[in-house]
DNA sequence: TGCATTCTGGACCAAACGGTACTAAATTGC
DNA sequence: GCAATTTAGTACCGTTTGGTCCAGAATGCA
């Protein structure tokens, strides 16, 4: 059952490769061959093994999560503090201000901005990734409340949310070409409502 | 000198007409043909009148700011307070999440989204409409201010750009799929930093 | 060795892309 | 009514788009 030519690529690989093309670039502005070239691979061995680029580009996307999700629950775990893993995940927008080049911003928010609600199956993604990331900051939040640094008062859930618009608002800015003072400022005044 | 044949179309009609479907759909996911068809000229008309796709955007991004700018002072100039203005412009987001279909957000936001710093000239129209919708929101806040409804010790100018930043989240979210409610909750929310 | 199975490279595809060129039509000034 | 000027319509341009097809190469198993 299992017979036959072995693959030549590593299709991880080659999906975080993708997955930081789509990132940096958008979809519509991502060519077949743009990803071909950057995947290393042949045109035939991708639809093989990915389908079409719309396959591709949800699967970057969830991808694009299940990575990022990860690495907010280790930085939060690894933090002093609830509200100091809230600031410093805010304050990490500054980063992508700082470099002449780059200012990618995030994937999800991105393909919230050029989807919208146009493309279902993009949209679940997008709303599943969001949800998860409100969670983690929820959880933030709730220690948070716990070490006395916020309201116990307010509604953690909706902190979060408030957490992921404060961080969509900023990555916008970024991209706009707010320098990274500017976004220190705007973290700062976003974390205003937690207290 | 000015002999010729007249224009068959009004140009400011089919500029606000591609602003629309460029707001809508984004700039590489509109084609040259959808837009022909939405403005209702000839390819020809088309080069003669705007020189290119690239162009027409950028006008189109103009034309967005023009608009909105005068829209917001409008709406600043009659309305009770500077607060009330505030909320309301915040809150009418919440109004682009009701409808089943659009949620088309902001050109501008929606603009640096996709372009960011790629094109100079974009990212020059970009960083001048959210110059400008923060010097709108600034004065709303002096308002506020001198109203007693915000505090004054805090720097009107970044407050300004706290509003511009919580109306870039909020439209993300609502292109994600938040509900009107959670749209307006978080406003609220975003409001806590004027205190 | 022979065969089934799977992957690779590239030729090929129709359609759509943004943009140009040219002719016909409509106007003003003479 | 004729020349000059400008617009409208459309055929056409080369390039690129996402996607398919197929011959050949590389493997496992018998």
């Amino acid at each position: 059952m299992n017979a036959g030519r072995p693959l030549e690529f590593d299709p991880d690989a080659a999906l975080a490769a993708a997955m930081r093309l789509f990132w940096a670039q958008g979809y519509e502005a991502t060519s077949l061959q743009a990803l071909l070239d950057r995947m290393g691979i042949a045109r035939s061995s991708f639809y093989q093994a990915f389908g079409s680029k719309r396959e591709l580009f949800m699967r970057s996307v969830d991808r694009y999560r299940t990575d990022l999700v990860a690495d907010l629950r280790g930085q939060l775990a690894a933090s002093d503090s609830g509200l100091d893993f809230l600031r410093a995940t805010l304050a990490s927008v500054a980063d992508d201000a700082r470099g002449r080049g780059r200012r990618r911003g995030c994937l999800v928010f991105n393909s919230a901005a050029e989807f919208g609600q146009a493309d279902k199956q993009v949209a679940a993604r997008v709303t599943a990734s969001i949800d998860a990331f409100a969670a983690v900051f929820a959880d933030a939040i709730r220690r948070g409340q716990r070490e006395g640094d916020i309201d116990p008062g307010k509604d953690a859930e909706l902190l979060g949310r408030h957490i992921v618009c404060s961080m969509s608002g900023l990555r916008t800015l970024a991209k706009a070409g707010a320098g990274p003072r500017e976004i220190l400022e705007l973290a700062e005044l976003a974390l205003a409502a937690l207290r």
